[in-house]
RNA sequence: GCAGUCGUGGCGGAAUUGGCAUACGCGCUAGACUAAGGAUCUAGUCCGGGUUAAACUGGGUACGGGUUCAAGUCCCGUCGACUGCACCA
């Protein structure tokens, strides 16, 4: 009769005994490992399965790394500045500060059902004023490096959040928060010159080992491109209009030119018969939401009634502007090449504008439909006809350099940070605008810079923060000059604390440094980094960018935060996304209580493969349920049978080892479950058999299982009369000699289908088994044998033809 | 539109370098134990032919081609799903 496996007593008794003898403890000598997860926004709401999912691959990771001999850096904190609890405030009237110590509360509760191996004397909070005070303070020396500015410039602006947005926070024209579509508004804004980083950034993501979609998604992000900039003289003036092209081989197929809207020297160079129609256009396209401007396939463009010089044929082209060209990218202006570029070709093709092939396939022109965008062969280009337009594409530029009208550049599609939001529960932007001396900064030694109580939390829509509405507060003295002077009213974005606290939870309590260096040096970098994908192009990429200024600044000595990345998947529920405002969010409360904790963390890796998304399935629980009550019963039943390890045993374990290891440094952690189930079911056979299990094994099949369900394993491993924790292993090694078989059964096939199979030795020479192949194939072969193949301990493959 | 990932039973999914497709689990079917079972145990479960049951046998990894002794895996094309980017010159 199988005794009942209690997960309800197991889990209380072990929680306690780590609590009063932690199985991670710092000796000093062990060397360190950080595995860290992405520190979550707590939210009212509360935790669901998808959210254990990767907070229980990383405390796997974390306690076999422990079973290994590191001395674990595992922290928790949270990242509580930001909209929903601001949202929340003015809904209900309660201050975020105490709507987040209560969600901070709660998350922490749930946090430690999944008893991962949490070091809670590191956690750190990005509200809390001993926190921020350096994500002030590295604000601060970011200003004094040049690295923050203020410019006053159209940003994205989302009218329902009430608030600026960085270019990462906007996915398909829409407010990454809440999906409304993004306006531009004109505001004075920080800005951080992340753009100073963009070769760096670039450079160095060779250096990570994380998945490659994240690191080309960067790479696009970053977007790197080379081409030259070429000077358009502008007929009859004295203008000329710098262009970015990609293209240089194509100068001589330019036949028109075409500015952005905003570009400066629109009016300037507009005839006075176009300037009713210019003046329009551009009231329009200002006008235009990021949304319309997508929506908007059809090219539109007014003529400026000017004209430019191409440098090369020397013919008059007509410059257009048209809100196809952006502003903020390259120059603003660009030469049109219909012949080679989709774009162009349309808008040539609306707007009756020559088109000129200057690129052929074969040295021929050609009736061109479409804009032909391949290198080939250089026609209609005077002195460069016949030329590979790829070499052309490097000679022109230095030619243009030589006579003063171009040069080889670089451009970026990475933009600067917008730094500013024009809300309330975030941190103060520690600057001091005074008349006389500009923007100041609050001094070093006076940071933090406390948020202010406030009596509305409203944003107030007009592009000031609610903090400016708060006269004590917002009126000071310049720290400079000592005149009167006004703060800063815009607070930082939610992705500023973020950006750096990893840094932090090593020297949580320092008030003196953002992190002391000996302590960053002895336990920084983060070896493994756990999170969603979702955080690819913002929160990555700017604390990489945080993480090389602060090495500049020579605060801490590496330039690289996170050595090893690992995105989980994410978990669905009836074919959508798990999340409460769908409605389909399973909570981890109830299974806890039906199934235990050991039992939930099996199947939130049995679910799927972890880099992938899965479909919950509440159902499935039971398996794993049932395979923890199959091996606490076997353990029980054999502990005391003093069972012989036999040769058979010995080649079990020893595979059963090999397989579980190389499948956890595989990551592939749901096969690690299901070998845990072959094996127990073959475990159980064989004592069925025989007398019984070997001590040895079943130890090593409990450490084995340790990281994973960790309360049922400390229970077993002290059943076994052992007093001191299963965490105090470590890790079974294997020896290669027991992997090996001297007999195998292998399959042979006749023409490439598998007909039955043989048993060989593993040593056996090739004609031996050619032998017993035929022979076992004797009545399954008509016709003659042209081809017999081998592939040692594999197969056989006898090829017969009629 | 461009780029990337992927497509395997009723379902979640396995399958080291190309080498016995469907491991493991869920669900389902039958049986055992039981006063009872939403517990537990045993057996079966890709589709078809065949057999009392087996043996045996044909087909099969989205679809169509190709390379190979051998393809879920490699190559080309088509369809579908998901993700990212989206006029970046």
């Amino acid at each position: 009769m199988p005794k009942p496996y209690n997960h309800k007593e197991i889990e209380k008794k072990w929680r306690k005994y780590w609590e009063e003898n932690p199985v991670n403890v710092n000796d000093g000598k062990k060397p360190k490992y950080y595995c860290l997860d992405m520190f979550p926004y707590p939210s009212g709401s509360g935790l669901h399965v998808g959210h254990w999912r990767g907070y229980v691959i990383s405390d796997v990771w974390s306690r076999y790394k422990l079973l290994n001999g590191y001395y674990i850096i595992h922290p928790m904190g949270w990242d509580a500045f930001g909209l929903p609890a601001e949202n929340y405030a003015i809904q209900k009237g309660i201050h975020p500060r105490i709507a987040t110590e209560q969600n901070v509360a709660a998350f922490k509760k749930q946090i430690n059902d999944i008893a991962a191996i949490y070091d809670w004397d590191m956690e750190v909070n990005t509200t809390d004023p001993g926190f921020y005070k350096w994500t002030q303070w590295i604000f601060v020396k970011m200003f004094k490096e040049g690295l923050a500015y203020e410019k006053e410039m159209p940003i994205n602006w989302c009218p329902s959040c009430k608030t600026g947005l960085a270019n990462e926070e906007v996915v398909n024209g829409g407010c990454e928060r809440c999906g409304s579509p993004v306006t531009k508004k004109n505001l004075k804004q920080w800005m951080l010159r992340i753009t100073k980083y963009a070769d760096r950034l670039l450079e160095d993501l060779n250096k990570l080992d994380w998945p490659e979609k994240v690191k080309k998604m960067q790479t696009d992000w970053i977007g790197k491109s080379y081409g030259a900039e070429i000077d358009f003289a502008v007929e009859g003036s004295d203008k000329s209009i710098r262009v970015y092209t990609t293209r240089p081989d194509t100068l001589y197929g330019a036949t028109f030119m075409v500015l952005a809207p905003e570009h400066e020297l629109v009016l300037e160079i507009t005839t006075p018969d176009r300037k009713e129609a210019v003046e329009e256009y551009i009231y329009k396209a200002s006008m235009k939401s990021s949304v319309d401007r997508l929506a908007d396939k059809e090219k539109t463009g007014v003529f400026t009634g000017s004209y430019a010089i191409n440098p090369l044929t020397k013919k008059p082209i007509p410059i257009w502007i048209s809100d196809y060209v952006l502003a903020d990218y390259g120059t603003g202006a660009i030469m049109c090449v219909p012949a080679h570029d989709d774009r162009d070709f349309e808008f040539a093709k609306k707007f009756g504008i020559p088109i000129v092939q200057v690129i052929s396939r074969d040295g021929k022109e050609e009736k061109l439909t479409e804009a032909y965008t391949q290198p080939g062969i250089m026609i209609n280009s005077g002195e460069w006809n016949g030329m590979d337009s790829e070499k052309a594409k490097k000679e022109i530029p230095d030619m243009l350099e030589k006579q003063g009208i171009g040069k080889k550049t670089v451009n970026y599609k990475l933009r600067d940070w917008v730094f500013s939001r024009q809300r309330y529960w975030g941190e103060p932007i520690p600057i001091v605008h005074c008349e006389h001396c500009g923007a100041v900064p609050v001094p070093e030694e006076e940071l933090p810079l406390l948020l202010p109580e406030v009596e509305k939390y409203q944003p107030t829509g007009t592009g000031e923060s609610p903090l400016a509405n708060i006269h004590e507060w917002v009126n000071t003295t310049c720290p400079q000059c000592g005149r009167p002077a006004k703060r800063e009213t815009n607070t930082m974005p939610q992705w500023a604390g973020s950006s750096w606290y990893f840094l932090r939870y090593v020297d949580n309590k320092n008030d003196k440094e953002l992190v002391n260096k000996e302590k960053a040096k002895k336990y920084l970098p983060v070896d493994m980094y756990i999170g969603g994908v979702e955080h690819a192009v913002l929160h990555l990429l700017y604390a990489r960018f945080y993480t090389k200024f602060l090495k500049d600044i020579g605060v801490i000595d590496f330039d690289e935060p996170f050595i090893r990345l690992f995105n989980q998947g994410m978990i669905y529920k009836d074919g959508a996304k798990m999340s409460k405002s769908k409605g389909n969010v399973v909570s981890p409360d109830e299974l806890i209580n039906d199934y235990g904790c050991d039992s939930l963390r099996l199947y939130e890796l049995f679910v799927g493969p972890p880099e992938l998304d899965s479909e919950w399935d509440d159902r499935g629980i039971d398996g794993v349920y049932r395979f923890i009550n199959r091996f606490y019963n076997l353990v029980l039943d054999n502990k005391d049978k003093d069972a012989e390890a036999t040769e058979e045993l010995l080649k079990l374990r020893n595979r059963f080892v090999y397989d579980i290891t190389t499948r956890l440094e595989n990551f592939s952690l749901n096969t690690v479950v299901s070998g845990f189930m072959e094996y127990n079911n073959k475990l159980i056979d064989m004592a069925k058999r025989t007398g019984g299990i070997d001590r040895k094994t079943l130890e090593t099949a409990i450490i084995l299982l340790a990281p994973f369900a960790p309360h049922v394993s400390e229970e077993l491993w002290s059943q076994m009369g052992h007093t001191t924790s299963v965490f105090s292993n470590t890790w079974p090694t294997y020896e290669e000699a027991y992997l090996k078989d001297d007999e195998i059964e292998i399959a042979v096939q006749v023409n490439g289908k598998t007909k039955g199979t043989i048993m060989i030795g593993t040593e056996e020479a090739k004609e031996e088994v050619l032998e017993k192949a035929r022979k076992a194939m004797a009545g399954k072969i008509t016709g003659t044998i042209v081809k017999e193949i081998y592939v040692p301990g594999k197969i056989v493959n006898i090829v017969v033809k009629q």
